[in-house]
DNA sequence: CTTCTAATTGAAACGGTTTTTCAATAGCGG
DNA sequence: CCGCTATTGAAAAACCGTTTCAATTAGAAG
């Protein structure tokens, strides 16, 4: 990965390892990355995922429960969250893409957050 | 305030200091609604803010920065949040109240929190 | 390839926040 | 008013994330 290089800062087993994590899933805990990051200390994962939010290459979430959670900042999506069981899914049709900036006047949009609460499927029976 | 007692809860003193802290500002942290709630304990503070959250009273704001905040749930309105100075605006045009029912197919939509990062007017200069 | 140096790691200690426990208190139905 | 049960709050525990600092290592330079 040069990704990491490119920003300047060393390319450690230790970083790419948090990267891989999170590339193999979504919307991951802490716990969640700590855990496919066998060896590597907790400490380096939260310097490493602080790193990766500054630069922009991944994201921090707040679904809610408490526990923020981290994705690679590759696309723009946001997600859908079941009340009942907690299953958390995606989806990729942002409603307001070209919507927002006429809102908020003085006032420069950056990005934005959208989270859905609701049932899921399997909840709903 | 009957709202507690229709829920089955104890209207005590201590729980209606904490719907009048909330009432008296909005996006609070709970530093600041203990602050406005001299004398019950942070314990209870903690406790009621669940109760209320938990009873759709009351509602629990992540807005990026670790920060947990709390705020009555009267009216559906968004944030804006300044990237640079950390101020907290809100709007109430909502970009979306009619338009996500329909993108979010399998999925009973009950409520959604959007939140707008960028630059405030004073920190644009 | 070897050397050198500054960036990085990780164990331990720390600090702040939230939860649990449990005895004492108090709301409210009867 | 009484009495039962929900509620409170102090203390302790659990949890989460950060800081510190000595040891290690990536990567540039020779």
């Amino acid at each position: 990965m040069g990704k990491i290089r490119g920003l300047g800062y060393r390319a450690t087993p230790q970083r790419l390892a948090v990267i891989e994590a999170l590339a193999s899933g979504r919307h991951q805990s802490v716990d969640e990355i700590q855990a496919r990051c066998p060896g590597v200390g907790i400490v380096t994962i939260y310097r490493t995922l602080d790193l990766l939010c500054g630069s922009g290459l991944a994201r921090r979430l707040d679904l809610g429960d408490g526990k923020p959670r981290y994705e690679l900042a590759e696309d723009h999506h946001h997600h859908l969250i079941c009340q009942s069981c907690g299953a958390i899914s995606e989806f990729e049709d942002c409603p307001l893409e070209e919507r927002l900036p006429r809102e908020a006047s003085d006032f420069e949009v950056s990005f934005h957050r959208l989270e859905v609460y609701g049932l899921c499927g399997g909840c709903r029976g």
